[in-house]
DNA sequence: GCCGTTTTCGGCCCGACTGTTTTCAGTCG
């Protein structure tokens, strides 16, 4: 554990676990519930929309719900001078392999401690030789099954270092539906998880199933064609592990409590906590079996049911993450979230348009893009390629280049679109533009009077301190005709961080300045987060939904793109796309 | 250690599964 000046939020995270494990193998009954605390806050700073560092900065560390007091100053001491004395102490005296040892699934601290103290291991790597030479069924609490348990599961975790994307949990899951489905006795089958809630990425895949046969639909989920073995499987509950590493959790219940087990297990945890907590304050207790109100259970056959027994109207799974959305059911004044149905158009795709740019062209031709479009309904669409290659052309190359695109999308308005197209009404003439390090744009000033709008993003130098970040993306933000920052964080889902920006100041500016932020819909990026999009829906900021698409079939991605806003709590009014085209004219004016 | 639609003190979510045990501890979600 490596305590520094610049800890990053996960980094953050990971010291207070481990702080959280010190406490629990201190094993004192009175700090059962600061354990709970660390561990809480270790979880506040892993969701925190913002670095812990850049609040800290602004003097708002303890507005993280999570962080009190104590934790507050032990952190403005590792940020002010690098370490903690008390942390330090906290951990003194326990050995750093353990904390190494309890990322791998089945281990915690108290067996993490046990096995590095008593087989004197320094590192995960040793633990898997003493195990592979059979060291540890030899120890007192440990047998053959807990050391193969073991080294099960520090093979699966090597391979699996990364969350799955959207898209591909989304394909497991369906898959899994489908073959539950086949078994008569299985009446409903969902997801549920961080995947029903939409996020960005998901870990384990959870699904439910509504049966009054829970014994034989647990044995059809286990002989699932595809798994590649059974992790446990028990009456209520089974889990597979498919190829990749790829863990899947089934949860059964009776049709007439499918409602509380669907609740229980869509989470997120935070929100269940709250939940449950906001309950019990009212005489109940809540479960996956329904709701206990003096000791006698209530059955839910459908969630509605579920939350309006505690007084709340229905929660979209998307925003169920303990961030306001239980005081907010409980007046009735949930958001109304924008739908896929919202969206008429889609303001970033890439054509197979050779405009000669250093970055990715498109697959697809004009036309073919816009007959998807038209089969999407949409009543319009903006052709964003790359701006041409800086190095490789001089400014009249450049602008001569951009002419061609114009006259050929002119072209494409008069004639096919006006003659072929059902719904699309207009083709609009845009470019993603490169921001360069010290804020300038990367095609001539003169060349953006070819355009209708333009985007602009960050393609090179992500790591930039945050202010001049900011000041760099303000400064190119500024041209009149730039309207859009693209993918803002410049994120790869599993690859590179987002780089860092004054978002407060992003905000300001785009309000004042009418400049929209996009939420990219590819699935490897969406970008901006949701944790950001709700800020940024908060502040009032006006937000685009382009797919980024390179590919026609790249435009069914926008959905997606949805599940980002409406986890960051959008309505129709906050997307601009969800506007007729008369009215996105006047907004990209 | 955190927090407030009973509270600035006194609470703090709920249950399943497994292995090694003989009634439970540890871990997970």
């Amino acid at each position: 554990m490596k305590l520094g000046k610049d800890m990053t939020n996960t980094q953050i995270a990971e010291l207070l676990r481990a702080i959280a494990a010190s406490y629990q193998l201190k094993g004192e009954e009175k700090n059962r519930f600061r354990i709970i605390a660390y561990q809480r806050a270790a979880d506040a700073g892993e969701h925190a929309s913002s670095e812990l560092k850049d609040l800290w900065d602004d003097g708002k560390l303890k507005e993280v719900p999570g962080i009190g007091e104590s934790i507050a100053s032990h952190l403005d001491e590792i940020f002010r001078t690098g370490t903690s004395k008390h942390f330090e102490a906290v951990m003194k005296g326990l050995p750093p392999a353990m904390f190494e040892l309890m990322e791998v699934p089945g281990i915690g601290a108290k067996t993490a401690q046990k096995l590095v103290s008593e087989l004197g291991i320094k590192s995960l790597s040793e633990l898997e030789k003493a195990a592979k030479k059979g060291k540890v069924a030899g120890l007192g609490g440990f047998g053959e099954q807990s050391q193969s348990d073991i080294l099960k599961s520090i093979e699966e975790t090597k391979g699996r270092t990364k969350r799955q994307l959207l898209p591909y949990a989304a394909a497991h899951a369906g898959a899994i539906i489908e073959w539950m489905l086949k078994n008569k006795l299985v009446k409903r089958a969902d997801p549920l998880g961080s995947l029903r809630r939409e996020a960005s990425t998901v870990g384990d895949i959870d699904i439910a199933v509504a049966t009054d046969h829970p014994v034989e639909a647990l044995a059809h989920f286990v002989k699932y064609p595809k798994k590649s073995r059974i992790l446990e499987k028990g009456d209520r509950t089974a889990s597979i592990i498919l190829p990749g590493d790829v863990q899947v959790d089934l949860m059964v219940q009776p049709p007439d409590a499918y409602g509380a087990l669907l609740q229980h297990f869509t989470g997120s945890k935070h929100h269940n906590i709250a939940l449950r907590e906001y309950a019990l304050k009212h005489g109940m207790s809540l479960s996956e079996y329904g709701i206990k109100i003096k000791g006698k259970l209530n059955k839910f056959s459908t969630e509605e049911d579920f939350y309006k027994k505690l007084g709340m109207d229905w929660v979209p799974p998307e925003i169920r993450e303990d961030t306001g959305e239980i005081e907010t059911a409980l007046t009735h004044k949930l958001p109304n979230l924008v739908e896929l149905k919202d969206i008429k158009g889609d303001l970033q795709i890439h054509s197979d348009f050779d405009i000669e740019t250093s970055h990715d062209l498109g697959e697809s031709s004009m036309q073919d893009v816009v007959k998807e479009a038209d089969k999407l309904g949409y009543e319009y669409i903006a052709f964003t390629e790359h701006n041409p290659s800086k190095s490789k052309h001089n400014e009249q190359q450049v602008i001569d280049i951009l002419k061609r695109k114009k006259e050929a999308i002119e072209k494409l308005n008069y004639s096919f679109v006006k003659n072929h197209c059902k719904s699309v009404k207009k083709v609009f003439n845009s470019l993603e533009i490169d921001i360069l390090p010290e804020g300038g744009l990367s095609i001539p000033d003169t060349a953006l009077d070819l355009l209708d709008f333009a985007l602009v993003s960050i393609h090179s130098s992500f790591r930039m301190e945050r202010n001049s970040m900011t000041k760099r993306v303000i400064s190119a933000l500024a041209y009149p005709k730039v309207k859009i920052f693209a993918h803002p964080t410049a994120r790869k889902l599993n690859e590179r961080e987002g780089i860092e920006l004054n978002w407060q100041e992003i905000f300001e500016y785009c309000t004042k300045n009418r400049k929209f932020l996009e939420i990219n819909a590819e699935p490897s990026r969406l970008d901006l987060p949701d944790s950001v999009v709700r800020e940024a829906v908060k502040a009032g900021v006006k937000l685009t939904l382009g797919t980024d698409s390179h590919h026609k079939d790249g435009l069914k991605n926008m959905i997606f793109g949805i599940s980002v806003a409406r986890r960051g709590w959008a309505e129709k009014e906050d997307i601009v796309n969800t506007r007729s085209l008369k009215e996105i004219e006047k907004m990209l004016e």
